[in-house]
RNA sequence: GGUCUCGUGGCCGAGUGGCUAGGCUGAGCUCUGCAAAAGCUCCUACAGCGGUUCGAAUCCGCUCGAGACCUCCA
Protein backbone atom coordinates (compact mmCIF):
# COMPACT_ATOMS: atom_id res chain seq x y z
CA UNK A 1 0.00 0.00 0.00
CA UNK A 2 1.47 3.37 -0.71
CA UNK A 3 1.58 6.43 1.00
CA UNK A 4 -0.94 8.29 -1.07
CA UNK A 5 -3.37 5.16 -0.23
CA UNK A 6 -2.81 5.26 3.35
CA UNK A 7 -3.30 8.95 3.42
CA UNK A 8 -5.28 10.48 1.04
CA UNK A 9 -4.76 14.17 -0.15
CA UNK A 10 -7.36 16.55 0.29
CA UNK A 11 -7.41 20.32 -1.75
CA UNK A 12 -9.10 22.90 -1.19
CA UNK A 13 -10.50 23.18 -4.88
CA UNK A 14 -10.72 27.46 -5.86
CA UNK A 15 -13.54 26.04 -8.79
CA UNK A 16 -15.87 24.52 -5.90
CA UNK A 17 -14.67 26.51 -3.12
CA UNK A 18 -14.86 23.04 -1.19
CA UNK A 19 -11.74 20.43 0.14
CA UNK A 20 -12.22 17.56 -2.03
CA UNK A 21 -10.83 14.28 -1.65
CA UNK A 22 -7.88 14.66 -4.37
CA UNK A 23 -8.23 11.62 -6.95
CA UNK A 24 -5.58 11.49 -10.36
CA UNK A 25 -6.81 10.93 -13.61
CA UNK A 26 -4.16 8.50 -13.97
CA UNK A 27 -2.74 8.01 -11.14
CA UNK A 28 -0.19 7.51 -10.01
CA UNK A 29 0.96 9.72 -12.61
CA UNK A 30 -0.35 13.74 -11.31
CA UNK A 31 -0.30 16.95 -13.48
CA UNK A 32 0.89 19.80 -12.00
CA UNK A 33 1.05 23.31 -13.35
CA UNK A 34 1.82 26.76 -11.57
CA UNK A 35 2.17 30.28 -12.57
CA UNK A 36 5.41 31.47 -12.72
CA UNK A 37 7.09 34.43 -12.91
CA UNK A 38 7.67 37.50 -15.64
CA UNK A 39 11.13 37.67 -16.03
CA UNK A 40 11.43 41.50 -16.00
CA UNK A 41 12.73 42.26 -12.73
CA UNK A 42 13.81 40.52 -9.63
CA UNK A 43 11.05 38.39 -7.95
CA UNK A 44 9.95 39.64 -4.34
CA UNK A 45 8.93 38.06 -0.95
CA UNK A 46 5.38 37.93 -2.09
CA UNK A 47 6.41 36.03 -5.52
CA UNK A 48 8.30 33.75 -3.06
CA UNK A 49 5.73 33.08 -0.91
CA UNK A 50 3.52 31.50 -4.11
CA UNK A 51 6.58 29.63 -5.22
CA UNK A 52 7.34 28.08 -1.93
CA UNK A 53 3.73 26.61 -1.38
CA UNK A 54 3.71 24.82 -4.82
CA UNK A 55 7.72 23.69 -3.98
CA UNK A 56 5.91 21.91 -1.20
CA UNK A 57 3.19 20.87 -2.65
CA UNK A 58 5.14 18.90 -5.67
CA UNK A 59 7.48 17.88 -2.67
CA UNK A 60 4.86 16.04 -0.66
CA UNK A 61 3.22 14.63 -3.84
CA UNK A 62 6.44 12.90 -4.91
CA UNK A 63 7.14 11.74 -1.61
CA UNK A 64 3.60 9.99 -1.25
CA UNK A 65 4.70 8.21 -4.30
CA UNK A 66 2.95 10.25 -7.21
CA UNK A 67 4.93 10.65 -10.08
CA UNK A 68 4.27 14.11 -11.00
CA UNK A 69 5.31 15.79 -13.90
CA UNK A 70 5.46 19.54 -12.56
CA UNK A 71 5.36 22.74 -15.26
CA UNK A 72 6.47 25.77 -14.34
CA UNK A 73 6.63 28.00 -16.85
CA UNK A 74 8.78 31.30 -17.02
CA UNK A 75 6.76 34.27 -18.97
CA UNK A 76 9.63 35.95 -21.13
CA UNK A 77 7.51 37.33 -23.92
CA UNK A 78 6.50 40.69 -22.81
CA UNK A 79 2.45 41.66 -22.73
CA UNK A 80 0.98 44.76 -22.44
CA UNK A 81 -0.50 45.74 -19.31
CA UNK A 82 -4.09 45.52 -20.51
CA UNK A 83 -5.92 43.69 -22.52
CA UNK A 84 -7.22 47.00 -24.68
CA UNK A 85 -3.86 46.99 -26.30
CA UNK A 86 -3.42 50.15 -24.16
CA UNK A 87 -0.52 50.87 -21.31
CA UNK A 88 3.27 49.35 -21.66
CA UNK A 89 4.90 45.66 -22.13
CA UNK A 90 7.33 45.01 -19.19
CA UNK A 91 9.84 43.51 -20.68
CA UNK A 92 10.18 46.15 -23.64
CA UNK A 93 9.71 48.39 -20.90
CA UNK A 94 12.58 47.54 -18.64
CA UNK A 95 14.57 46.91 -21.93
CA UNK A 96 14.75 50.61 -22.92
CA UNK A 97 15.67 51.44 -18.87
CA UNK A 98 18.14 49.03 -18.74
CA UNK A 99 19.31 49.97 -22.35
CA UNK A 100 19.33 45.95 -22.86
CA UNK A 101 17.54 43.62 -25.42
CA UNK A 102 14.66 42.03 -24.04
CA UNK A 103 16.53 38.80 -24.40
CA UNK A 104 19.57 40.42 -21.67
CA UNK A 105 16.27 41.00 -19.35
CA UNK A 106 15.15 38.11 -19.69
CA UNK A 107 18.14 36.08 -19.87
CA UNK A 108 19.48 38.10 -16.80
CA UNK A 109 16.29 37.92 -14.45
CA UNK A 110 15.87 34.60 -15.24
CA UNK A 111 19.29 33.55 -14.15
CA UNK A 112 18.37 35.93 -10.59
CA UNK A 113 14.99 33.82 -9.90
CA UNK A 114 17.07 30.40 -10.53
CA UNK A 115 19.52 31.70 -7.77
CA UNK A 116 16.68 32.43 -5.46
CA UNK A 117 15.42 29.52 -5.98
CA UNK A 118 18.52 27.54 -5.49
CA UNK A 119 18.84 29.74 -2.18
CA UNK A 120 15.37 29.08 -0.73
CA UNK A 121 15.54 25.65 -1.44
CA UNK A 122 12.93 25.75 -4.14
CA UNK A 123 13.49 22.53 -6.33
CA UNK A 124 13.11 22.87 -10.13
CA UNK A 125 10.16 21.65 -11.43
CA UNK A 126 10.73 18.85 -14.43
CA UNK A 127 9.49 21.03 -17.08
CA UNK A 128 10.32 24.64 -17.00
CA UNK A 129 8.78 25.97 -20.85
CA UNK A 130 9.03 29.65 -21.87
CA UNK A 131 6.68 31.51 -23.84
CA UNK A 132 8.69 32.26 -26.21
CA UNK A 133 9.67 28.84 -26.70
CA UNK A 134 6.33 27.85 -27.59
CA UNK A 135 4.87 30.90 -30.02
CA UNK A 136 4.12 28.17 -32.69
CA UNK A 137 2.08 26.40 -29.95
CA UNK A 138 0.30 29.33 -29.43
CA UNK A 139 -0.30 30.35 -32.93
CA UNK A 140 -1.76 27.25 -33.15
CA UNK A 141 -4.15 27.35 -30.18
CA UNK A 142 -5.44 30.80 -31.90
CA UNK A 143 -6.23 28.94 -35.07
CA UNK A 144 -8.20 26.55 -32.94
CA UNK A 145 -9.84 29.26 -31.20
CA UNK A 146 -11.11 30.95 -34.48
CA UNK A 147 -11.93 27.18 -35.99
CA UNK A 148 -14.47 26.87 -33.88
CA UNK A 149 -15.88 30.44 -33.35
CA UNK A 150 -15.25 31.75 -30.26
CA UNK A 151 -12.78 34.32 -31.68
CA UNK A 152 -12.44 37.23 -34.22
CA UNK A 153 -9.72 39.22 -35.97
CA UNK A 154 -9.60 43.03 -35.54
CA UNK A 155 -6.62 44.99 -37.68
CA UNK A 156 -4.05 42.02 -36.69
CA UNK A 157 -5.10 41.27 -33.36
CA UNK A 158 -7.43 38.52 -32.13
CA UNK A 159 -9.80 38.87 -29.42
CA UNK A 160 -11.53 35.81 -27.36
CA UNK A 161 -15.66 36.33 -27.81
CA UNK A 162 -16.98 36.04 -24.21
CA UNK A 163 -20.36 36.98 -25.92
CA UNK A 164 -20.41 33.97 -27.86
CA UNK A 165 -18.59 31.66 -25.40
CA UNK A 166 -21.29 31.93 -22.87
CA UNK A 167 -23.54 30.85 -25.91
CA UNK A 168 -22.87 27.68 -24.40
CA UNK A 169 -20.49 27.65 -21.76
CA UNK A 170 -19.95 29.26 -18.12
CA UNK A 171 -17.75 32.15 -18.05
CA UNK A 172 -16.80 33.79 -14.56
CA UNK A 173 -17.07 30.35 -12.33
CA UNK A 174 -13.73 30.28 -11.03
CA UNK A 175 -13.68 33.87 -10.00
CA UNK A 176 -17.69 34.53 -9.09
CA UNK A 177 -18.02 36.96 -11.72
CA UNK A 178 -20.65 38.22 -12.80
CA UNK A 179 -20.72 39.43 -16.65
CA UNK A 180 -23.44 41.40 -16.44
CA UNK A 181 -21.53 43.52 -13.90
CA UNK A 182 -18.59 43.49 -15.32
CA UNK A 183 -20.12 44.37 -19.11
CA UNK A 184 -22.57 47.42 -17.12
CA UNK A 185 -19.68 48.80 -15.25
CA UNK A 186 -17.26 49.52 -18.77
CA UNK A 187 -19.34 50.05 -21.20
CA UNK A 188 -18.39 53.70 -21.47
CA UNK A 189 -15.08 52.61 -22.48
CA UNK A 190 -15.67 50.65 -25.34
CA UNK A 191 -16.09 53.28 -27.99
CA UNK A 192 -12.70 53.42 -29.46
CA UNK A 193 -11.77 49.69 -28.40
CA UNK A 194 -11.14 47.42 -30.85
CA UNK A 195 -13.23 44.40 -28.82
CA UNK A 196 -16.77 43.61 -29.60
CA UNK A 197 -17.35 43.58 -25.62
CA UNK A 198 -15.30 45.05 -22.09
CA UNK A 199 -14.70 41.14 -21.13
CA UNK A 200 -12.82 40.22 -24.64
CA UNK A 201 -9.05 39.63 -24.04
CA UNK A 202 -6.61 39.77 -26.56
CA UNK A 203 -4.81 35.73 -27.16
CA UNK A 204 -2.67 37.47 -30.47
CA UNK A 205 -1.91 41.13 -30.31
CA UNK A 206 -0.24 43.14 -33.18
CA UNK A 207 2.02 45.69 -32.03
CA UNK A 208 3.31 48.88 -33.30
CA UNK A 209 6.75 48.97 -35.88
CA UNK A 210 9.06 49.86 -32.95
CA UNK A 211 8.21 47.47 -30.80
CA UNK A 212 10.97 44.98 -30.27
CA UNK A 213 9.49 41.96 -29.53
CA UNK A 214 7.67 40.37 -32.20
CA UNK A 215 6.48 37.48 -33.85
CA UNK A 216 4.88 36.32 -37.23
CA UNK A 217 1.66 34.87 -37.40
CA UNK A 218 -1.29 34.31 -39.61
CA UNK A 219 -2.64 38.08 -38.73
CA UNK A 220 0.50 39.77 -38.94
CA UNK A 221 3.23 40.19 -37.14
CA UNK A 222 2.66 40.11 -32.72
CA UNK A 223 2.84 38.84 -29.95
CA UNK A 224 1.06 36.38 -28.13
CA UNK A 225 -2.07 37.06 -25.08
CA UNK A 226 -0.63 36.80 -22.01
CA UNK A 227 -3.47 34.30 -21.18
CA UNK A 228 -2.80 32.33 -23.33
CA UNK A 229 1.22 30.65 -22.78
CA UNK A 230 -0.30 28.48 -19.72
CA UNK A 231 -2.99 27.42 -21.75
CA UNK A 232 -0.65 26.14 -24.66
CA UNK A 233 2.37 24.96 -22.44
CA UNK A 234 -0.06 23.26 -20.17
CA UNK A 235 -1.93 21.37 -22.77
CA UNK A 236 1.47 20.43 -24.33
CA UNK A 237 2.92 19.22 -21.44
CA UNK A 238 0.33 17.95 -19.25
CA UNK A 239 -2.46 17.35 -21.68
CA UNK A 240 -6.07 19.15 -22.55
CA UNK A 241 -6.83 18.27 -19.26
CA UNK A 242 -5.16 17.68 -15.98
CA UNK A 243 -4.76 17.39 -12.35
CA UNK A 244 -4.14 20.57 -10.46
CA UNK A 245 -2.99 23.87 -11.56
CA UNK A 246 -2.17 26.45 -9.02
CA UNK A 247 -1.18 30.13 -8.45
CA UNK A 248 -1.02 33.35 -6.59
CA UNK A 249 -4.34 34.80 -5.65
CA UNK A 250 -4.44 37.47 -7.83
CA UNK A 251 -4.22 35.25 -11.21
CA UNK A 252 -7.43 33.91 -10.06
CA UNK A 253 -9.51 36.88 -12.56
CA UNK A 254 -8.66 37.69 -15.26
CA UNK A 255 -5.52 35.09 -15.71
CA UNK A 256 -7.01 31.73 -14.68
CA UNK A 257 -10.47 33.05 -15.71
CA UNK A 258 -9.24 33.42 -19.25
CA UNK A 259 -7.04 30.13 -19.24
CA UNK A 260 -10.25 27.98 -18.76
CA UNK A 261 -12.19 30.15 -21.30
CA UNK A 262 -9.42 29.44 -23.91
CA UNK A 263 -9.05 25.77 -23.62
CA UNK A 264 -12.68 25.50 -23.54
CA UNK A 265 -12.96 27.19 -26.76
CA UNK A 266 -9.98 25.00 -28.34
CA UNK A 267 -10.09 21.79 -27.31
CA UNK A 268 -14.22 21.64 -25.64
CA UNK A 269 -13.28 20.79 -21.99
CA UNK A 270 -12.11 22.34 -18.56
CA UNK A 271 -8.57 22.34 -18.37
CA UNK A 272 -7.93 21.48 -14.84
CA UNK A 273 -9.91 19.34 -11.95
CA UNK A 274 -8.50 21.43 -9.16
CA UNK A 275 -7.72 24.91 -8.72
CA UNK A 276 -4.99 26.13 -6.01
CA UNK A 277 -4.90 29.93 -5.27
CA UNK A 278 -1.95 30.66 -2.73
CA UNK A 279 -2.92 34.06 -0.69
CA UNK A 280 -1.14 36.84 -0.77
CA UNK A 281 1.94 38.21 1.90
CA UNK A 282 0.97 41.10 3.44
CA UNK A 283 2.97 44.44 5.23
CA UNK A 284 1.15 45.84 7.50
CA UNK A 285 -1.90 44.45 6.44
CA UNK A 286 -1.23 45.21 2.36
CA UNK A 287 -0.72 43.43 -0.40
CA UNK A 288 3.30 43.40 -0.88
CA UNK A 289 4.23 44.10 -4.34
CA UNK A 290 5.88 46.15 -6.97
CA UNK A 291 3.34 48.62 -7.75
CA UNK A 292 2.27 49.56 -4.23
CA UNK A 293 6.43 49.93 -3.81
CA UNK A 294 6.13 48.05 -0.15
CA UNK A 295 8.11 44.28 -1.30
CA UNK A 296 11.13 42.90 -0.32
CA UNK A 297 13.88 41.36 -2.16
CA UNK A 298 15.46 38.24 -1.17
CA UNK A 299 18.92 40.37 -1.10
CA UNK A 300 17.98 43.01 1.34
CA UNK A 301 16.73 40.61 3.88
CA UNK A 302 20.10 38.57 3.89
CA UNK A 303 21.73 42.05 4.20
CA UNK A 304 19.18 43.05 6.62
CA UNK A 305 19.01 46.42 4.54
CA UNK A 306 15.46 46.75 4.14
CA UNK A 307 14.62 49.94 6.77
CA UNK A 308 11.84 47.72 8.23
CA UNK A 309 14.20 45.22 9.53
CA UNK A 310 16.57 45.26 12.50
CA UNK A 311 19.31 42.67 11.31
CA UNK A 312 19.79 40.28 8.68
CA UNK A 313 17.32 36.95 8.19
CA UNK A 314 18.58 33.64 6.53
CA UNK A 315 17.23 31.80 3.57
CA UNK A 316 15.76 29.02 6.06
CA UNK A 317 14.19 31.14 8.66
CA UNK A 318 12.46 33.22 6.15
CA UNK A 319 10.96 29.88 4.66
CA UNK A 320 10.32 28.32 8.06
CA UNK A 321 8.58 31.70 8.23
CA UNK A 322 6.43 30.97 5.40
CA UNK A 323 5.32 27.33 6.10
CA UNK A 324 4.07 28.16 9.84
CA UNK A 325 1.01 29.48 7.78
CA UNK A 326 -1.65 28.34 5.71
CA UNK A 327 -1.29 28.65 1.96
CA UNK A 328 -4.38 29.87 1.57
CA UNK A 329 -4.38 32.64 4.10
CA UNK A 330 -2.98 35.58 3.77
CA UNK A 331 0.33 36.02 5.82
CA UNK A 332 1.39 39.41 7.65
CA UNK A 333 4.97 40.07 7.12
CA UNK A 334 7.47 42.30 9.48
CA UNK A 335 10.35 42.00 11.95
CA UNK A 336 9.19 40.42 14.96
CA UNK A 337 7.50 37.94 13.39
CA UNK A 338 10.41 36.98 11.63
CA UNK A 339 12.79 37.19 14.53
CA UNK A 340 9.88 34.27 15.98
CA UNK A 341 10.20 32.19 13.13
CA UNK A 342 14.10 32.56 13.00
CA UNK A 343 14.39 30.91 16.55
CA UNK A 344 11.71 28.52 15.73
CA UNK A 345 13.06 26.85 13.21
CA UNK A 346 16.46 27.08 14.86
CA UNK A 347 15.14 24.95 17.49
CA UNK A 348 13.88 22.10 14.50
CA UNK A 349 17.17 22.59 12.81
CA UNK A 350 19.15 22.12 15.65
CA UNK A 351 17.09 19.12 16.80
CA UNK A 352 17.72 17.90 13.42
CA UNK A 353 21.47 17.86 13.43
CA UNK A 354 21.46 16.24 16.90
CA UNK A 355 19.32 13.58 15.45
CA UNK A 356 20.98 12.49 12.44
CA UNK A 357 24.04 12.31 15.19
CA UNK A 358 21.92 9.79 17.54
CA UNK A 359 22.12 5.67 16.27
CA UNK A 360 20.07 3.09 18.25
CA UNK A 361 22.63 0.81 20.90
CA UNK A 362 20.74 -2.09 19.42
CA UNK A 363 19.57 -2.76 22.62
CA UNK A 364 15.69 -4.16 22.55
CA UNK A 365 13.64 -2.04 23.86
CA UNK A 366 9.58 -1.64 23.66
CA UNK A 367 7.91 -0.15 20.74
CA UNK A 368 6.65 3.76 21.48
CA UNK A 369 3.10 4.52 20.46
CA UNK A 370 3.94 7.76 21.45
CA UNK A 371 5.89 8.35 18.58
CA UNK A 372 4.76 6.17 16.04
CA UNK A 373 1.56 8.37 16.52
CA UNK A 374 3.66 11.80 15.83
CA UNK A 375 4.83 10.12 12.47
CA UNK A 376 1.02 9.00 11.56
CA UNK A 377 -0.26 12.80 12.47
CA UNK A 378 2.40 14.41 10.33
CA UNK A 379 1.08 12.74 7.50
CA UNK A 380 -2.31 13.22 8.31
CA UNK A 381 -1.83 16.95 8.46
CA UNK A 382 -0.11 17.28 4.99
CA UNK A 383 -2.78 15.40 3.27
CA UNK A 384 -5.03 17.51 5.00
CA UNK A 385 -4.42 20.48 2.24
CA UNK A 386 -1.11 20.78 2.67
CA UNK A 387 -1.94 21.87 6.10
CA UNK A 388 2.37 22.98 7.16
CA UNK A 389 1.21 24.77 10.00
CA UNK A 390 0.00 21.64 11.94
CA UNK A 391 2.81 19.41 10.33
CA UNK A 392 5.20 22.06 11.83
CA UNK A 393 3.40 21.56 15.44
CA UNK A 394 4.24 18.02 15.24
CA UNK A 395 7.86 18.43 14.33
CA UNK A 396 8.15 20.52 17.65
CA UNK A 397 6.67 17.84 19.19
CA UNK A 398 8.79 15.62 17.35
CA UNK A 399 11.83 18.01 18.46
CA UNK A 400 10.73 18.07 22.35
CA UNK A 401 11.77 13.76 22.34
CA UNK A 402 14.64 14.35 20.36
CA UNK A 403 16.12 16.40 22.87
CA UNK A 404 14.74 14.24 25.68
CA UNK A 405 16.89 11.37 24.16
CA UNK A 406 19.63 13.77 23.73
CA UNK A 407 19.75 14.90 27.22
CA UNK A 408 19.14 11.32 28.79
CA UNK A 409 15.63 12.00 30.05
CA UNK A 410 14.45 9.23 27.49
CA UNK A 411 16.84 5.88 27.25
CA UNK A 412 17.36 4.69 23.40
CA UNK A 413 17.61 1.81 25.09
CA UNK A 414 13.91 1.11 26.56
CA UNK A 415 12.97 1.95 22.65
CA UNK A 416 12.96 -0.49 19.71
CA UNK A 417 14.96 -0.05 16.91
CA UNK A 418 12.62 -0.61 14.61
CA UNK A 419 10.04 2.48 15.95
CA UNK A 420 13.33 4.83 16.31
CA UNK A 421 14.65 4.01 13.03
CA UNK A 422 11.03 5.73 11.23
CA UNK A 423 11.21 8.14 13.78
CA UNK A 424 14.65 9.00 12.85
CA UNK A 425 13.68 8.85 9.16
CA UNK A 426 10.55 10.57 9.63
CA UNK A 427 11.53 13.23 10.97
CA UNK A 428 14.42 14.00 8.75
CA UNK A 429 12.31 13.63 6.15
CA UNK A 430 9.56 16.01 6.85
CA UNK A 431 12.25 18.51 7.76
CA UNK A 432 14.51 17.89 4.38
CA UNK A 433 12.31 16.22 1.63
CA UNK A 434 8.87 17.37 2.64
CA UNK A 435 9.21 21.09 3.65
CA UNK A 436 12.67 21.93 1.81
CA UNK A 437 14.31 23.50 5.15
CA UNK A 438 17.97 22.40 5.71
CA UNK A 439 20.12 22.69 8.43
CA UNK A 440 22.42 25.66 7.91
CA UNK A 441 25.86 26.51 8.58
CA UNK A 442 28.35 23.91 10.28
CA UNK A 443 28.01 21.89 7.70
CA UNK A 444 30.75 22.83 4.53
CA UNK A 445 33.17 23.81 6.11
CA UNK A 446 35.57 21.61 7.02
CA UNK A 447 38.12 23.76 7.68
CA UNK A 448 36.67 25.77 10.41
CA UNK A 449 35.38 22.72 11.70
CA UNK A 450 38.85 21.44 12.52
CA UNK A 451 39.75 24.85 13.80
CA UNK A 452 36.85 25.28 16.25
CA UNK A 453 37.40 21.88 17.54
CA UNK A 454 40.95 22.79 18.44
CA UNK A 455 39.31 25.32 20.32
CA UNK A 456 36.83 23.47 21.99
CA UNK A 457 39.93 20.69 23.34
CA UNK A 458 41.63 23.93 24.30
CA UNK A 459 38.61 24.83 26.49
CA UNK A 460 37.98 21.38 27.93
CA UNK A 461 41.59 21.38 29.19
CA UNK A 462 41.49 24.66 30.88
CA UNK A 463 37.69 23.85 32.59
CA UNK A 464 39.56 20.34 34.06
CA UNK A 465 42.27 22.44 35.30
CA UNK A 466 39.15 24.60 36.70
CA UNK A 467 40.99 27.73 34.69
CA UNK A 468 37.35 29.74 34.16
CA UNK A 469 38.73 32.87 32.77
CA UNK A 470 40.21 31.05 30.17
CA UNK A 471 37.59 28.98 29.29
CA UNK A 472 35.01 32.01 29.34
CA UNK A 473 37.08 33.72 27.20
CA UNK A 474 37.68 31.05 24.87
CA UNK A 475 33.58 30.84 24.92
CA UNK A 476 33.14 34.17 24.48
CA UNK A 477 35.37 35.17 22.01
CA UNK A 478 34.54 32.41 19.68
CA UNK A 479 30.34 33.67 20.52
CA UNK A 480 32.08 37.28 19.36
CA UNK A 481 32.09 35.43 16.04
CA UNK A 482 29.06 33.81 15.78
CA UNK A 483 30.18 30.59 17.24
CA UNK A 484 28.14 29.34 20.30
CA UNK A 485 29.70 26.82 22.08
CA UNK A 486 27.03 23.92 24.60
CA UNK A 487 28.93 22.33 27.62
CA UNK A 488 26.80 18.92 27.41
CA UNK A 489 26.24 17.00 30.86
CA UNK A 490 28.87 14.88 29.62
CA UNK A 491 31.51 17.08 29.13
CA UNK A 492 31.26 16.79 25.88
CA UNK A 493 31.11 20.36 23.74
CA UNK A 494 28.83 21.13 20.67
CA UNK A 495 28.63 24.44 19.03
CA UNK A 496 26.35 25.89 16.57
CA UNK A 497 26.87 28.80 13.51
CA UNK A 498 25.13 31.48 13.78
C1' G B 1 -20.49 50.38 -6.54
C1' G B 2 -20.12 44.72 -7.52
C1' U B 3 -17.86 39.96 -5.87
C1' C B 4 -15.25 37.69 -2.00
C1' U B 5 -12.15 36.87 2.29
C1' C B 6 -10.71 37.76 7.11
C1' G B 7 -11.02 39.67 12.44
C1' U B 8 -8.09 34.10 17.68
C1' G B 9 -4.18 35.27 24.17
C1' G B 10 1.67 40.58 24.60
C1' C B 11 3.16 39.21 19.10
C1' C B 12 2.89 35.60 14.87
C1' G B 13 -0.35 31.84 13.61
C1' A B 14 -3.36 26.64 13.33
C1' G B 15 -8.19 25.03 14.26
C1' U B 16 -14.03 24.95 12.09
C1' G B 17 -19.94 22.03 16.83
C1' G B 18 -17.89 19.09 22.68
C1' C B 19 -11.27 17.04 23.28
C1' U B 20 -3.82 20.90 24.94
C1' A B 21 -2.60 23.58 18.43
C1' G B 22 2.29 25.24 17.81
C1' G B 23 6.11 29.05 17.70
C1' C B 24 8.03 33.69 19.84
C1' U B 25 7.98 36.88 24.19
C1' G B 26 7.51 37.45 29.70
C1' A B 27 7.79 35.16 34.93
C1' G B 28 9.49 31.07 38.01
C1' C B 29 12.10 26.41 38.67
C1' U B 30 15.66 22.19 37.29
C1' C B 31 20.42 21.14 35.15
C1' U B 32 25.31 23.91 34.84
C1' G B 33 31.72 26.50 37.86
C1' C B 34 29.08 30.49 35.19
C1' A B 35 26.60 30.62 30.56
C1' A B 36 24.19 28.55 26.42
C1' A B 37 21.09 24.69 25.08
C1' A B 38 17.38 21.62 26.98
C1' G B 39 13.34 20.16 30.32
C1' C B 40 9.17 21.49 33.64
C1' U B 41 5.44 25.11 35.35
C1' C B 42 2.59 29.65 34.88
C1' C B 43 0.20 33.97 32.11
C1' U B 44 -5.27 30.59 28.37
C1' A B 45 -7.85 33.90 23.64
C1' C B 46 -11.46 33.48 20.03
C1' A B 47 -14.18 41.82 17.27
C1' G B 48 -19.35 43.19 19.31
C1' C B 49 -24.60 41.98 19.76
C1' G B 50 -28.47 38.51 18.98
C1' G B 51 -30.09 33.53 17.36
C1' U B 52 -29.85 27.92 16.40
C1' U B 53 -28.13 23.81 19.72
C1' C B 54 -27.83 19.74 25.45
C1' G B 55 -23.23 22.30 23.88
C1' A B 56 -20.23 27.41 19.27
C1' A B 57 -14.07 30.46 18.33
C1' U B 58 -16.44 26.88 14.93
C1' C B 59 -23.41 27.23 12.08
C1' C B 60 -27.10 31.62 11.02
C1' G B 61 -28.28 37.06 11.19
C1' C B 62 -26.95 42.02 12.15
C1' U B 63 -23.19 45.78 13.57
C1' C B 64 -18.20 47.48 13.64
C1' G B 65 -13.22 46.96 11.64
C1' A B 66 -9.39 45.27 8.01
C1' G B 67 -8.08 43.47 3.33
C1' A B 68 -8.29 41.28 -1.77
C1' C B 69 -10.19 41.11 -6.81
C1' C B 70 -13.04 43.89 -10.49
C1' U B 71 -6.47 47.32 -14.73
C1' C B 72 -0.30 44.73 -14.77
C1' C B 73 1.01 41.95 -10.29
C1' A B 74 2.53 35.36 -7.05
Amino acid sequence: MSLFEKYPVSITNSLSGKKEVFTPLKSPFVGLYSCGPTVYNEVHLGNLRTFTAFDVVYRYLTHIGYKVRYVRNITDAGHLTNDAGEGVDRIEESARLEQLEPMEIVQKYTFSFHEVCRIFNILPPTIEPTATGHIVEQIEMVKKILANGYAYEVNGSVYFDVRKFMEKYKYGELSGRNIDDLLEGTRELDRQDEKRNAVDFAIWKAVSPNHIQRWPSPWGEGIPGWHLECSAMGTKYLGEQFDIHGGGMDLKFPHHECEIAQSIGAYGKTPVRYWMHSNMLTVNGEKMSKSKGNSFLPRELFTGTHPLLSKAYSPMAVRFFMLQSHYSSTLDFSNEALQAAEKGYKKLSNALSTLKKLDHPGVSGKQDEELLKLIDEAYRNMSDDFNTAKTLAVLFEMSSRINDIKSGNYKLTDLDSDTFQKFKSAYVTFMEDVLGLQEEGSQNHEVLDGVIRVMIELRKKARTDRNYTLSDKIRDDLKALGVQLMDGKDGEISYTIE
